[in-house]
DNA sequence: GCGGAGCTCAACCGATCGGTTGATGCCCGC
DNA sequence: GCGGGCATCAACCGATCGGTTGAGCTCCGC
């Protein structure tokens, strides 16, 4: 089985490659700190797993890096294995077309294990992950549209609601609904509420 | 030399051991995946240095654990080896008693040489870190007054001005006033920005 | 095809915020 | 003692925000 690995992390990078050592059936057949050296290089060796780090420092991030590599022609299957597992992360990975979502504080027979059901096409969730999505499936809880975050997002970088109107190509009247939307959900009364909430639930990053 | 690993993730511990095993100068005496652990072990095996991680999911954080190792009797030197480079953690993990302050994407190299420098007990930084120390030094920066992180902390809650003057028995003038001096020593011109700011400065914990 | 959810827009209102100027009192260091 | 930083307060203004109501549109599932 040949896998490939892309992390920012040279210790991390060591550390996979040291544990899999001991993993006969696995070939480590190339690895990148970058976006853009991953997408060249995986294009070259075609591994059969590609395990993704979602922080990748400068450039594009590991979402973005997913969703590329899965619009190769020969695609391979995609386990993120990233140390945060915040609700907007996992969403947009998943739906950027990664086959699994593994925590780094995995302990490694969970990461074999995980690694041989992604070669098989099986999507695999660290057992945190899984807990947190079950937890969301059954209380709906807030539940913000994509939109919404978007707006959020700007939010966040303290823009108001004509800047956050020019950057979505919307009216300010739209912005305001949105927000009113997103006050509700979030049980806030202010936009500066409403940010901090929505970082401590995980649904933006700062 | 003898090592002593922090870390909660399992990979990353294993990315270390691997690096290390080159260096025959260096041996791991010991590991711990949490603040706990690793002051009932660092107590027993007596290291030279012990590389810590700030972030230790549950229970007490890096910056604790390396408090309490200081407080050893025999106390090794601590080389901090995370992924963040905020100035709070930098600021923290220094005043807690860390000799030097690495970030996980630093090259091999630089581990190796910061490690020995440690054990030297000489003060050690990745270069990123060094340049953003630097830049604040010769830029005093903002350094706001307790008072006015009072107020940002009511901010971060969705606070008004009027809810503000109430909690801190003062009028809705002197908040504004106070507001206006964080705007201006943060760069921001809305309340939401200078949430975001601070958090990011690490003068504010949501 | 009907309803529901999501996204869009409009107009209006009061409340709040941001910006400005100016002022007072306190404490500290030179 | 004098300047300077800090905290306090006042009055005023325009801009923005929050709240409301109502409405049109598309897409999807039943």
């Amino acid at each position: 089985m040949k896998l490939f690995l892309v992390d920012d992390h040279p210790v991390v990078r060591a550390g996979i490659k040291a544990l899999l050592d001991g993993e006969p059936d696995m070939e480590i057949v190339g690895e990148a700190a970058n976006a853009d050296d991953a997408l060249r290089l995986v294009a070259l060796r075609e591994p059969d797993v590609v395990l993704m780090d979602l922080q990748l420092g400068d450039g594009p991030d590991g979402v973005e890096a997913t969703r590329r590599i899965r619009e190769l022609p020969r695609k391979p299957q995609i386990l993120v294995l990233t140390t945060y597992e915040t609700d907007a992360d996992i969403v947009r990975a998943i739906d950027a077309g990664a086959t699994g979502y593994l925590l780094k504080a995995s302990p490694p027979d969970e990461l074999f294990s995980a690694i041989r059901a992604a070669a098989r096409g099986e999507s695999v969730l660290s057992p945190k992950v899984a807990a947190k999505m079950m937890r969301r499936m059954r209380d709906p809880g807030p539940a913000l549209t994509a939109r919404e975050i978007e707006i959020l997002e700007l939010l966040s970088k303290g823009a108001g609601n004509k800047e956050i109107a020019r950057a979505l190509f919307i009216t300010e009247a739209t912005v305001k609904t949105h927000l009113n939307h997103v006050y509700g959900k979030l049980g806030v009364e202010t936009r500066t509420a409403a940010v901090t909430a929505a970082v401590e639930r995980g649904l933006i990053r700062l």
